[in-house]
DNA sequence: GAGTGGTCTAGACCACCCT
DNA sequence: GGGTGGTCTAGACCACTCA
């Protein structure tokens, strides 16, 4: 007799976890806005409330969530200080961070160069938005960025709608497309400027600049941006915590 | 009147993770080694299993306790592959990781350097021990780490006993020492060679590295080691993920 | 005071691992 | 078969927030 091929087994909680990545998803909870309370999901999806709960914690470590005792719990925005400085973990050696202010460089569409497709896994004939901006801190050019941005959500995100409010890019494509940035890849070097480089950065050519390679993530695993940034390191550190 | 202080309050799971934790500390169970089940651990603890459930999770997401389903919890050990590179980020750019091999150049106790002092919260007379080395990737010699060791836990720990099995320090401060590295914070930073580095290093004077400045502290927040990793990054880069 | 999330319990059943 | 952790439920009480 032939064996019947094994069912996939998923704990509930699981399930209820994808069911509310799904409503995320589809946007019926604005970011930062209330999600039903733990009752309510438990009955919506027929479980018990502990079960809600179980799925709710996972979605919360994973940083999706917001919990707030006593009101309820809130989709995450990039608003937020606390997801501020998540995927911007460039700090000054001394005195509080500053805000950064972004000073546009390019910003068009173009046709993917190699190496971008592989990071994006993209086909030949795909485009994508590319931005180079220059990050001012305080008085100090301290980071160089060029970002490719890839997929549907950024069809509607025109160089126009970009280049007065770029400074907090994150925040808007958020707000402005409702995409979710979830997960991101990061390779660190040590290169030496280019003479382009070091002319945009106000350094000298050769000097040591920290080179961080990005791919960015949404939900399902899917690369939407690449991000080459490139920062001068003599008041400023990456912070990383193990 | 007078108002009575408030009393402190706690949770129970937050109590018994401390309790968990005195007995960790204390070396009741050894690394690797099997801890008691959760009803058991309920009874010693007056609990509910719940209760030390909750508690045994908490241990888990901090990376101090493993479970394995049908088998029980285990304290983690450094030796395992899992925390195998939690402390060590860089990656060859292409191929399998490679263990490096670590080559002793100093070994000896000193009184700290003012800097190392603060990092490492001192007072002026504290010694500690002084390490330098180099790992090497295969042929190349890739890293020139200067480490300062902290603490009563490095004082049975001579230069003598160092220097035939440094390429697995960490793995050695445990089984040796009983020591918990338990967190870090990392500063990182594009740094040109000196030229006493670049010999070191098989590299001209100049040359961009990656400085990888770490404090590692342990049980209570207690910082017991500083350690400035210089790396080259032309073959390797140090990976992050947020 | 009503509603929310936070904690705690007791008990049930499952899947996994060993012997 | 007996032990372990993994999941799920139902119900209780607490602390916080807001009207």
């Amino acid at each position: 007799m032939n064996a019947p091929a094994p069912p996939r087994f998923q704990p509930l909680y699981q399930q209820i976890r994808e069911a509310i990545l799904h409503a995320l998803q589809a946007g019926e909870w604005p970011p930062g806005g209330l999600i039903p309370s733990e009752t309510e999901l438990a009955q919506r999806f027929g479980v018990s409330q502990g079960t809600v709960r179980k799925a709710v914690e996972v979605l919360t470590a994973e940083g999706l969530l917001v919990r707030r005792q006593g009101k309820g719990t809130y989709v995450v925005s990039h608003d937020e200080s606390q997801a501020q400085f998540r995927f911007l973990r460039l700090r000054p050696d001394e005195g509080p961070a500053v805000q950064p202010v972004s000073r546009m460089i390019h910003c068009r569409r173009v046709r993917a160069p190699a190496d971008v497709q592989r990071a994006l896994s993209l086909q030949g004939s795909d485009t994508v938005l590319y931005i180079q901006r220059v990050l001012v801190f305080g008085e100090d050019p301290v980071i160089l960025d060029d970002i490719w941005l890839a997929g549907e959500e950024f069809r509607r995100l025109t160089p126009q709608r970009l280049a007065h409010q770029s400074s907090r890019l994150y925040s808007m494509f958020e707000t402005e497309l409702g995409t979710k940035m979830l997960h991101a890849r990061e390779r660190i070097r040590a290169v030496a400027a280019t003479a382009e480089q070091a002319g945009l950065l106000a350094i000298e050519p050769g000097q040591p600049l920290l080179l961080v390679e990005r791919v960015t993530t949404t939900f399902h695993g899917r690369p939407v941006e690449l991000r080459r940034g490139l920062c001068r390191t003599t008041h400023h550190h990456y912070a990383n915590e193990l």
